[in-house]
DNA sequence: TGTTAACAAAGTGTATGCAATCGTTATGCC
DNA sequence: GGCATAACGATTGCATACACTTTGTTAACA
């Protein structure tokens, strides 16, 4: 038996749980719509019911897992109409941070973006797809903060978590990598020229372009549980 | 010792907990910074900890309360900068359920939705201040639906959620009810028309009046825990 | 043969007890 | 006298045991 400890070595067995839990789903090793029984799980994870009732509690709170009285736990399926909602509301969110960023950045954050920006179009030309994705998650990271407003970056980030798993691979498409620098780019100038509505607008834009490109990726759409 | 079940009688125990412990610091009667101690409250309402550690565990989610592991259960201190925050979200948000209303509401939610408002005017005359704050609530509610977007839904019901102790009396101000009425007129007249940046723009103003009307309640800003 | 009711099995919800952690206080040493 | 360390108390975190709800199956009656 592996002591709790040593499997990730911080914070409280809720939130190992927690963490376990929701890589096994987004992962995909645990699919939409199956059946999350906590005594199983329990048994799984070498832990006792309790602290993977209050994993499960999270994880619904979250929108990872669905749950219903006396019925149990399954992985939350998401319907092509709800993602529809939820990309369309990430496009709205980015479009308030971009806005308010263009509006209440510090020189020193606007300097920050530019600068980042502008070398991230060498990783396009050498088309470095993998260390592509790790700046652009950094540059809206630098949105969200940029926004100067805690309860967005609450709302932005808790979208932005739920639509993790269908994110994966969206650079893998043709002349993606080119055309989201330039939405950027477009993004960038906007705001350090103070232009919030252009900058909220951009940001739509470029969202909803992420969201055409990422639904490729949804293998159909599957009917409530 | 009052039966658990005759309070209210729906539900798990849980979420019975959730709603009394919301419903005391919403009230007021538990203060923000108070500490949440689990076995008291699960003396005063007669049942055991695990309820009460899962029901605390869902109010930290909605953010009304503060969790520290091993420190236990605080009232969620919301400082000034918070609070603003959260009530420009609100604007924000409300706005996108506006524009979304105004191009996506059908005939019948939006003749309910005038219908409502006009009737509205006679708790205005009449000075109705409790009737026209549940209106109100029932105003914004169709305002959420008619975006026909679950996920903006969610958030909104959220946010609004967490502002909910700082929106009381709203309506004592002087001129409020009137002046309220006529900011839901220029929305409603936007999505009659279906204009969606008009109703999107007026409704973000409305919010923003209301934040306004409201901040004058709060005692003062208070350090975190 | 079809429908309904009752029983059984599985799994969730709640209670209680024990272990671990954190804060506080007191004591000893510098 | 002040600071550091250790021990004690209180409270949270986790585990186990029990009760209730739900669901599926079987049997009996219409």
């Amino acid at each position: 038996m592996i002591t709790k400890k040593a499997l990730i070595r911080d914070g409280t067995t809720v939130d190992m749980m927690v963490r376990a839990i929701a890589d096994r789903i987004v992962v995909g090793d645990l699919r939409p719509g199956g059946k999350l029984d906590e005594t199983t799980l329990a048994e799984r994870f070498a832990v006792s019911r309790t602290p993977i009732r209050e994993a499960l509690a999270q994880l619904a709170a979250m929108g990872l897992v669905d749950r219903r009285p006396n019925r149990g736990a399954t992985v939350a399926v998401v319907t092509q109409l709800e993602l529809g909602s939820m990309f369309e509301s990430m496009a709205e969110l980015e479009g308030i941070c971009a806005r308010f960023s263009a509006l209440r950045m510090t020189s020193d954050e606007r300097a920050a973006l530019e600068s980042d920006h502008q070398a991230s179009a060498r990783l396009v030309y050498l088309g470095k797809e993998e260390d592509y994705e790790a700046y652009n998650t950094e540059f809206h990271s630098r949105l969200y903060h940029g926004a100067h407003n805690n309860h967005v970056f609450e709302l932005v980030t808790l979208t932005r978590s739920r639509l993790a798993p269908f994110r994966r691979a969206q650079f893998r498409l043709t002349g993606r990598l080119a055309q989201s620098w330039d939405e950027h780019d477009a993004i960038v100038t906007a705001i350090m020229r103070g232009e919030g509505n252009a900058a909220g607008e951009a940001a739509r834009a470029h969202v909803n372009k992420v969201s055409n490109a990422s639904s490729v990726f949804v293998s159909g759409s599957q009917d409530r549980g």
